[in-house]
DNA sequence: GATACTAGTTTGGGCTTAAT
DNA sequence: ATTAAGCCCAAACTAGTATC
């Protein structure tokens, strides 16, 4: 599993484990020492790495480079057109946080809207520059300097930021004509070249790796990213004239159709703005004596840690392992799939142990350990026939966390995963009975929707304790600009609210 | 001015098959 | 093995209007 996976993961786990006892100020903090966290934090400038920067100097406006050939080329760096634009970068600089890019990895299925999104723009990465803010001038001025060229060099260079990664640079090509995954492919590949052509003299290349369609899943926060509305579209018509392309597809955009490219982008990125803005909120609001208004995670993580103390291999669990007498707590709720029946006999109890064990880690990311170990324990006591000896739990438990924290061990791939099939998943299971297959898909979608208005019902309460600490008017209104739903539906769930303080 | 109601339209998740 | 496209549904949305 890739980092960004992971991050995709957490990131959703911390804004779903918000129940009970389950997140507190210090467990966010503790979530910084996991590799997720370290990454979150490299996004926070915490991190230093310099590599691969040529020789160069500046003057005035000129830039000097010496590149590999030890040949001395200039670059003009005084660029005002590069200032920033519109009203995307403004709304990217109020969040002040990452936020996650729509697309089709991080989703089942097909999804309207996403056809045309991603399609339009080639996303690009450079990696091995250096640290983006921290680091040595040098990598900073370098940083610049790589940024400032490409845009010069390139104009259909729609956007650039610092990449996911922390030592690149992640940019968006605005092209025409791509219409699908096999597009896609070869317009990546001609660009490559030409960046990696240009880039050469710098000592850097395109990232391969993110050559896959569905790669760009996050925009990291990046509060000197470049947008530009105004960049011209890459004609990768010209690229595509030989490209046999699937045919029959219906749906499919006809290479070059007059496209919105703006849109869909914008939309999606205020959408995920403004959800991620309540839920950060609530997070404090409601686990940290913090006050109100919006405090954000990352500041707050900056503030409180420096991610270079940290010494993954000397984490402890402090409470006593050594007794075996097995204190009765709590076991946590956890969700079906994870709840323990039967008996565990022995031959099986130490792969049991060590795989369950996993899987807690795995899916409570933002338990303390202290408590995973708990309802290790637990099961252990309860349902293995006989205990294995609290020492031996403990020491299976620890070995894994310590290992999966500090990024030596990373058991995702072999763990299973939630995935819950609620009826038949093949279709000749049903035979001819398509009212079955109908009544399937109904109660998938009331479950699924059941959901969402979970989701929203939540935001609006806490829009509602965010208006009231503010000192704001508690409206459908004001509720609906803050949570970004409608006012009829903030209306229809405001009655369920109050019905439900009765 | 704020809220509620109505009817027609759009959206997005879960599932499938098709394509590569 | 992976991902796009197609279909189903109920919920969410839009826009217009009525009522408190």
């Amino acid at each position: 599993m890739k980092t960004r996976h992971i991050f995709l993961n957490y990131y959703r786990k911390l804004s779903q484990s918000r129940d009970g006892d389950l997140v507190t100020l210090d467990d966010v903090l503790d979530f910084i020492k996991q590799p997720t966290g370290r990454l979150a934090v490299q996004m926070l400038n915490k991190y230093e790495k310099v590599s691969n920067i040529p020789e160069y100097s500046v003057e005035g406006n000129e830039l000097i480079i010496i590149n590999e050939n030890n040949e001395v080329e200039q670059v003009d760096t005084s660029v005002e057109k590069y200032e920033l634009q519109g009203d995307e970068y403004s709304r990217r600089k109020e969040s002040e946080v990452g936020y996650t890019c729509f697309n089709s990895f991080s989703r089942i299925g097909r999804r309207k809207g996403d056809m045309s999104s991603p399609t339009n723009f080639v996303f690009l990465d450079i990696d091995g520059i250096g640290n983006p803010h921290k680091a040595s001038d040098l990598a900073r001025t370098t940083r610049e300097v790589v940024k400032k060229a490409l845009l010069q060099k390139f104009d259909f260079i729609y956007s650039i930021w610092i990449s996911l990664s922390g030592f690149g640079l992640g940019f968006i090509v605005k092209c025409d004509a791509i219409q699908s995954k096999r597009h896609y492919e070869v317009v990546y590949d001609e660009l490559a070249s030409q960046f990696d052509d240009f880039l050469m003299s710098y000592g850097l290349n395109t990232d391969p790796n993110a050559k896959g369609f569905t790669q760009p899943t996050l925009l990291p926060y990046d509060p000197s990213i470049i947008v530009r509305a105004d960049a011209s579209l890459y004609p990768a018509k010209d690229v595509l004239v030989n490209v046999n392309e699937q045919k029959g597809k219906e749906g499919s955009i006809d290479a070059g159709e007059d496209l919105d490219y703006s849109m869909p982008l914008k939309e999606q990125v205020s959408k995920a703005i403004i959800s991620q803005k309540v839920t950060y909120y609530s997070i404090f609001r409601r686990y940290t004596e913090y006050p109100n208004d919006s405090i954000i995670l990352a500041r707050l993580i900056e503030e409180r840690y420096d991610i270079n103390e940290i010494d993954y291999n000397s984490y402890t669990i402090l409470n006593d392992q050594k007794s075996d007498v097995y204190d009765a707590k709590e076991p946590l709720p956890v969700t079906k799939r994870m709840y323990f029946e039967g008996e565990v006999k022995e031959g099986l109890r130490n792969n049991m142990i060590g795989l369950y064990g996993m899987k807690l880690i795995f899916n409570n990311p933002f338990r303390s350990p202290q408590r995973l170990l708990d309802h290790l324990q637990y099961v252990n006591a309860n349902h293995f026939q006989p205990p294995l000896s609290k020492k031996e739990v403990y020491n299976s438990f620890i070995y894994n966390y310590r290992n999966y924290m500090s990024g030596d061990l990373d058991f995702s791939g072999i763990i299973d995963k939630h995935v819950y099939h609620l009826f038949p998943r093949r279709v000749e299971d049903y035979g001819n009975d398509i009212d079955a297959r109908k009544a399937k898909q109904k109660l998938a979608s009331q479950v699924h929707h059941n959901n969402k208005k979970r989701e929203k019902i939540e935001s609006i309460k806490n829009a509602i304790i965010l208006l009231e600490d503010t000192g704001g008017k508690v409206n459908q209104i004001n509720l609906s600009e803050i949570t970004g739903i409608t006012r009829k539906t903030v209306s229809k769930y405001l009655k369920l609210i109050k019905e439900e303080k009765e």
